[in-house]
DNA sequence: ACCGGGATGTTCT
DNA sequence: GAACATCCCGGTG
């Protein structure tokens, strides 16, 4: 994808963001859900209050990935969207496996199905194998061998839309947004 | 199928 | 010292 792509708000982004592939090498995932977050404006960004290591990433130029830890083991990847110095992210929450699933699987042992392999933010981390040593890859140059990938097939025209998930502050906020009925959702959907 | 609880450690108050 | 953009397992229905 384009530099231009992602410098636009992340609610503009994230449902531009279904459909499109997340590749690395031979693993190949089509993204089926994502959630906007918003800086200064957004009660449950990392941004919501000011700039700090963890999240400095989000403060930096668009098309880069931000990778934080939580939960004392996992790790969660969003896309970096707007300006310089913006803070708007994208989270990924859920892909629908494409290619290189034996990879996916040798790195989530634990996964009961294929359906399961990327079916969650940490997840799909898991899956790509993606941790701190990603913070900060430009995702348009492939940088560390990641990418995002436009296959031709266009963003659903009606996707659907809802709160999201696992957040206190903002709950109300409608800035998840998902491929209906695709594969790889965190949720029934 | 659905729900409840524990794991685990970084980050910020 | 509390909260945390979560996951997995084992219980019950």
């Amino acid at each position: 994808m384009t530099r231009s792509f992602f410098a636009r708000d992340s609610r503009a982004v994230a449902p531009d963001l279904l459909n499109k592939l997340v590749v690395r090498g031979e693993r190949v995932g089509r993204i089926v859900e994502v959630e906007a977050y918003c800086g200064s404006e957004d009660p449950a960004s990392h941004a919501y209050r000011g700039r700090t290591p963890r999240n400095a990433t989000m403060f930096g130029p668009a098309g880069h990935l931000y990778v934080y830890f939580t939960y004392g083991m996992h790790f969660c990847a969003n896309v970096v969207c707007g300006t310089d110095g913006e803070a708007s992210a994208v989270l990924l929450r859920g892909l629908t496996p494409v290619a290189g699933l034996a990879e996916m699987r040798a790195h989530r042992p634990l996964a009961r199905s294929d359906r399961d392999l990327c079916s969650g933010p940490a997840r799909l981390a898991q899956a790509f194998s993606l941790d701190r040593t990603l913070d900060g890859a430009d995702l348009v140059i492939a940088d560390r061998g990641l990418s995002i990938e436009d296959d031709g097939t266009p963003p659903p025209p009606a996707p659907g839309v809802s709160a999201r998930i696992g957040v206190s502050a903002g709950a109300e906020l409608p800035w998840r947004f998902y491929v209906r009925g695709a594969v790889g959702l965190s949720r029934k959907g």
